[in-house]
DNA sequence: TTCTTTGTTCCGTATTTACGAACTATTGAA
DNA sequence: TTCAATAGTTCGTAAATACGGAACAAAGAA
C-alpha cells in the first residue's frame, strides 16, 4: 500500500479547496474533524447527515480532502487518524477556512440535515 | 426565451456557492465582476486568465454562478449586466464571500494566471 | 426586412463521480 | 504460524456532469 500523498501547502489551490468542499457529505466530514480535538477516523463518519455512506465512498472523500490539501491522514495500527490542516491553511489563505465552516454551521443550524445535494437548476 | 432564474438568497447554499466558486474560469469571472463597479456583460469574459472561453461554454458558466446565487443577470438591450449579490450574501454567510475572493485574489499575486486546474491526484 | 451583436440551447463526446466486489494491511487470538 | 476480524483502498462499470461546436433566439441598426 503506497504511502498517502498529501500536497506541500504552497501548492494547494482556492479552487481544490472549494471543490472538495461542495460536496455535502465532504463538507459535513471536514467540519467534524475541524471541530473536535482528537483525530477523527475514516470509519466515525459511516453515517453522515444520517444518511450511509458506503466505505468506498467514504475513502474517496477522504482521498479528496487529503488531496486538497484539507486534512492531514496517518496510519495508526489499523486505523487512520485525520486531522486538519487549518492552522498552515491561516497562512495561505487567512480567514478562508474559518469563514466556509462558519456559514457550514449556520446553514446546518438553519436547516439540519437536509440530505442536501448542490444547488442545481 | 425563458426570463432567467435566480434563487432567494435563503435558497442560497454553502456548497452551491463552492461548487460555483471551485472553477478556475468561474472564480475569475466571478472575482472580476465583484471587482467591477459598473455591471458587466458576458463578452467581457470571452478571455479569462490569458486564455480563450468558447461563448456556449461561457454562457454555462455565467447560468452556474446565477443558480449558485453568486450574480445577478438582467438583460439590457441586447446584452446582458451582470452585478453580484455580494450584499445579500454578505447577511446569510457572513465574511464568506470577502474570504473567497480574498483568497483567490492573494492565489492570482502569487502566481499569475497558470491555466491551473483544480488540484487532482 | 435584413444584418449584426450578444447570448442561449441542443446534443454528441469526454471527464468525473458513485458504489459494490475484491483486495491489502495490521492486529490479536488460537 | 495461521486464522479471523477490523479498517481502509482499489478496480470496474454505470450514472451524472461538463465542454464546446452548430444552430437558434432576441434586440437594435440600417
Amino acid at each position: 500500500m503506497r504511502p498517502l500523498f498529501h500536497p506541500a501547502v504552497d501548492d494547494v489551490t482556492v479552487e481544490g479547496i472549494l471543490h472538495a468542499l461542495s460536496d455535502p457529505v465532504r463538507v459535513a466530514i471536514f467540519a467534524g474533524i475541524v471541530g473536535s480535538q482528537c483525530s477523527q477516523n475514516c470509519s466515525a463518519f459511516l453515517k453522515v447527515s444520517e444518511q450511509d455512506i458506503p466505505k468506498s465512498t467514504l475513502s474517496q472523500h477522504f482521498k479528496a480532502l487529503r488531496e486538497a490539501g484539507l486534512i492531514r491522514s496517518e496510519r495508526r495500527g489499523v486505523e487512520m487518524h485525520n486531522i486538519s490542516r487549518c492552522a498552515e491553511l491561516e497562512k495561505r489563505f487567512p480567514g478562508l477556512i474559518a469563514a466556509i465552516v462558519k456559514a457550514h454551521a449556520l446553514q446546518s443550524r438553519a436547516s439540519p440535515s437536509p440530505k442536501r445535494k448542490r444547488t442545481r437548476e
